[in-house]
RNA sequence: GCCGGGAUGGCGGAACUGGUAGACGCGCCGGACUCAAAAUCCGGUGGUCUUGCGACCGUGAGAGUUCGAUUCUCUCUCCCGGCACCA
């Protein structure tokens, strides 16, 4: 620590702020508890609106209490706050606030293994964690802390429900769920396991039940169109949510039903191709096909069969596609040609109408089922360039030419797209048909530690939302827990309600909602947390949207796109006035462990609680910033944390010996000599560099690696003349400033000790200095065929003439040049001549 | 299976707009200091050949575009993330 006697120094040399006590070795523990207890005293981070500066609103994604921190969240939490400082130093209003996405599937889990009732579980977790984060120096304002679990949290998103439900967008429909025939309860995708629960192993099936929807589907179009004006998002997160959409142009079209009087309606992309259909497909939750079971046992048991493994899509989509005649036949629409219908297993309930039309050699996965089934093959689609298709391997999945296609044939696919659907259309037997892959939002989940669905069910009035008097529904947290279902689903002081409509008997809802409900607007309450009286109020205004986002890649699509849709749903209540959450997003990659994803129930977590107590908090955030730029993944090794904290170590004697030397002189530009402009133009550029890096680039390694490279010269460089010693001292004062969001308490330590008052948080980044970067020579590279050959010095701004000249001058261009002609000369100024023989 | 990403020395990574491949750090080797060790400091460190100057090869594999490709295009391999109830 800085403050500790020195006798050997005499008194007068010392700086001001060192005549207290001065020690030269660094002592990262007291040194942090000392400036975090400084920040704490001066409430350094708390933010209040301030309509006259121009604000800045930088979140972190907040963490699951599960118990301690692990390497991501460090990563991502450094990330942060080192954006949050910086922009800080650029003179803006910063917020940085922090909370616990509180409620989830893993504390009912530590619930059954440790005996504690969820509720405790979870909050002795966000006490343990707080301190850890405290303990790494993050700039958080805690007055704004929020716990999703809070009755005060998640009434306001009980409130927003029943305005929406009294508009229409949430809504009660069945939808399968994974259901263990042996536990009698319901599986998350994560419990399955091949197939099976992931507790007893018994083959887990799907079930369908009642459950609450949002209607996303409703904010497709505009979740779409969107995505094409937000610039500060990585193109990759962008077309990953524009896939998951999924906007479609089709047709939807009907198939008559021979032998009845209902249709089957199927929707397709392709009506180009028609007239190649030998077969639709149902799902096997598809009315027909359960009306089909009812009369052959056989495609019952094939149904059956189906319904077993669970509903998780990937598992689905790996299936060998399997499927079952059901005897049942459909009328071409424009044809009358008869055609089966069968079950396959590859068509999903939940996607368009549950059944699809079948063109094998048009759709590859058509083709492989009709090969597998020997149905039949019917080309209706040749290429344009007259060439044949070759079936031997895979379908003819292109746009062409329509051949055996009736008065269609000749027309090209996207000309008979329009005259088939109008065909259809004419006829009443279709219509064109812009569709979406994005499904509605299923937000009920079967369990306990969860925000309450604010509804109660009457015999005699329905379906009647609580009133807002009796806001919020509280989760009982008291609660026996043993796993076997939820207990509020077995509490008659919780679900037997007075109906608020008509005063009878009526009983509460006992799902709760989908933690992703939760973390879709926390951003939002942050502004206003204390706000008993209203969900959001005008200080949302001033802080929305966030200026930046950041965290785990995994999360480019669920989390972010349903936050996107709530912040509409909130904009659409009138309680925000912006379309979109967050401006900028910052996807940071995976945290891996051996090549994994870091995980609790792979076992493979790393905890930074060890690395922090021995290096200290600087050294890990330095380390973890310094090991890959923030989108990389990165699969984390302790090798290399030593040269952080050498680096840490080297910085501080370097200061220190400075400083212990007494003041220096005023810098004078002017009196300089070329070492010393030399020294002090790398100065500069790193500060264009750094500052690059930290304010556009988001790259903190290189900017971490700039600032080395600057000590490096600076030590190999050292110059005890009084303009000597001011360059070093402003190139110091610079380092510790570049280094600030990094490295927060040594950086403070290290102003104080380089004689400066005040916060060094508060203090303004610096500035380059433009006449500090004028050069008088550059290098060039010369290349012969694109081959590296010399690198010649020329005068700053020379000609391409003039460099051209200097190149070919040169011996050993000249040796690889020797009597060839040379054909071409490239000159790129300021950087290269390649001559080309 | 589908969607998105990645692959560069022994290791983490750099090369930002098609223009010096390997910045910075780790590790390793050699040296200084030390009774010794640690710490610290100095030097070296992609491979092959060469006394040296230097040459040739080299960015997952294969092709292509270009005066010039880690960077652009195509094909492939392996790895990672997501797939709607993990968060």
């Amino acid at each position: 620590m800085i403050f500790f006697s020195t006798p050997c120094l005499p008194r007068e040399l010392l700086p001001a702020i060192m005549e207290k006590n001065y020690d030269e070795e660094y002592r990262s523990a007291e040194l942090e508890q000392r400036v975090q207890q400084m920040w704490e005293e001066r409430e350094t981070f708390r933010v209040r609106e301030d309509v006259t500066r121009e604000k800045y609103y930088c979140l972190a994604m907040f963490p699951y209490p599960s118990g301690r921190l692990h390497m991501g969240h460090v990563r991502n939490y450094t990330i942060g706050d080192v954006i949050a400082r910086y922009q800080r130093m650029q003179g803006r209003n910063v917020l940085q606030p922090m909370g616990w996405d509180a409620f989830g599937l893993p504390a009912e889990n530590a619930a059954i293994q440790n005996k504690v009732p969820p509720a405790r579980w979870t909050r002795d977790n966000i006490d343990y964690m707080r301190g850890q984060l405290k303990r790494l120096g993050f700039g958080y304002d805690w007055s704004r802390e929020i716990a999703t679990c809070d009755p005060e949290y998640y009434r306001w998103e009980q409130w927003l429900f029943t305005r929406l439900f009294r508009k229409g967008l949430a809504y009660k429909k069945t939808a399968p769920v994974n259901w263990c025939p042996h536990d009698q309860t319901v599986l998350a995708n994560e419990q399955v396991i091949d197939g099976c629960c992931w507790r007893c192993d018994t083959l887990v099936e799907k079930r369908e039940i009642a459950q609450w929807f949002l209607k996303i589907t409703d904010y497709a179009d505009e979740l779409l169109t969107a995505l094409d004006s937000m610039e500060g998002w990585p193109e990759q997160v962008l077309t990953m949510q524009r896939n998951w959409i999924g906007r479609s142009e089709g047709v939807e079209l009907e198939f008559a039903l021979q032998g009845r009087s209902d249709t089957l309606t199927v929707y397709t992309t392709r009506p180009d191709t028609l007239f190649g259909v030998s077969y639709v497909a149902v799902a096997a939750e598809h009315p027909l096909a359960r009306e089909a079971a009812a009369r052959s046992s056989a495609l019952q048991a094939f149904i059956d069969e189906c319904a077993r493994g669970g509903v998780a899509e990937q598992a689905l989509e790996a299936m060998e596609k399997r499927g079952m005649d059901t005897g049942l036949r459909a009328l071409h629409p424009l044809t009358g040609d008869v055609v089966p219908v069968w079950v396959a297993n590859f068509v999903l309930m939940g996607y368009g109408s549950g059944a699809v039309m079948a063109v094998p050699v048009h759709d590859q996965r058509d083709f492989e089922f009709a090969r597998a089934y020997g149905l039949p093959l019917r080309q209706v689609i040749a290429p344009v360039d007259g060439t044949e298709i070759d079936l031997s391997a895979a379908a003819f999945v292109e746009h062409g030419v329509l051949i055996d296609s009736a008065e269609f044939t000749g027309l090209t696919s996207a000309q008979a797209f329009a005259a088939i659907a109008a065909r259809l259309e004419a006829l009443g037997r279709g219509r064109r048909r812009t569709n979406y892959r994005l499904r509605d939002w299923g937000v009920s989940r079967q369990r306990y530690w969860g925000a309450p669905i604010p509804i109660i069910n009457c015999p005699s009035c329905g379906t009647v939302p609580v009133p807002d008097e009796d806001l919020p529904v509280v989760l009982p947290e008291d609660v026996a827990f043993d796993g076997v279902g939820s207990p509020i689903k077995k509490m008659p002081s919780f679900y037997q309600v007075k109906c608020p409509s008509c005063g009878g008997p009526a009983e509460r809802e006992t799902d709760t909602f989908d933690t992703f409900m939760e973390s879709s607007w926390y951003y939002a309450r942050y502004a206003c947390k204390d706000n008993a009286a209203a969900m959001l109020d005008e200080r949302a205004r001033y802080w929305l949207p966030v200026d930046q986002y950041i965290g785990g890649i995994e999360h480019a699509i669920l989390h972010l796109l349903y936050a996107r849709f709530y912040h509409r749903l909130m904009r659409d209540a009138g309680l925000v006035d912006c379309d979109e959450p967050f401006t900028r997003l910052l996807t940071q990659g995976m945290v891996l462990k051996d090549g994994a994803k870091m995980s609790k129930s792979k076992g493979n977590t790393v905890d930074p609680q060890a690395l922090i107590e021995r290096y200290g908090a600087d050294t890990v955030r330095l380390f973890m910033m310094f090991a890959a730029p923030p989108e990389q993944s990165l699969d984390w090794s302790d090798s290399g944390v030593e040269g952080a904290s050498r680096f840490l170590k080297r910085l501080w004697r370097f200061v220190s010996a400075h400083a212990a030397k007494g003041k220096t002189a005023s810098l004078a530009p002017q009196a300089l000599d070329d070492a010393q402009r030399e020294r002090r133009r790398k100065v500069h550029e790193t500060i264009i560099k750094v500052s690059d890096d930290l304010g556009r680039r988001y790259t903190f390694n290189t900017a971490i690696a700039a600032v080395m490279e600057l000590i490096n010269a600076l030590t190999k460089s050292e110059d005890d003349s009084p303009q000597g010693r001011a360059v070093t001292r402003e190139a110091l004062e610079t380092v510790v400033l570049l280094l600030a969001p990094v490295v927060p308490h040594i950086a403070q330590a290290l102003w104080e000790a380089l004689g400066r008052e005040g916060l060094v948080v508060d203090a303004s980044w610096p500035q380059a200095d433009a006449a500090a970067l004028t050069r008088d020579s550059v290098e060039l590279v010369v290349q012969v065929n694109g081959k590296l050959r010399a690198r010649i010095s020329v005068p700053a701004g020379s000609s391409s003439e003039a460099a051209e000249a200097a190149a070919r001058s040169d011996e050993n261009v000249r040796r690889f040049v020797a009597d060839q002609p040379i054909r071409k000369v490239i000159v790129v100024p300021g950087k290269l001549v390649n001559i080309v023989v």
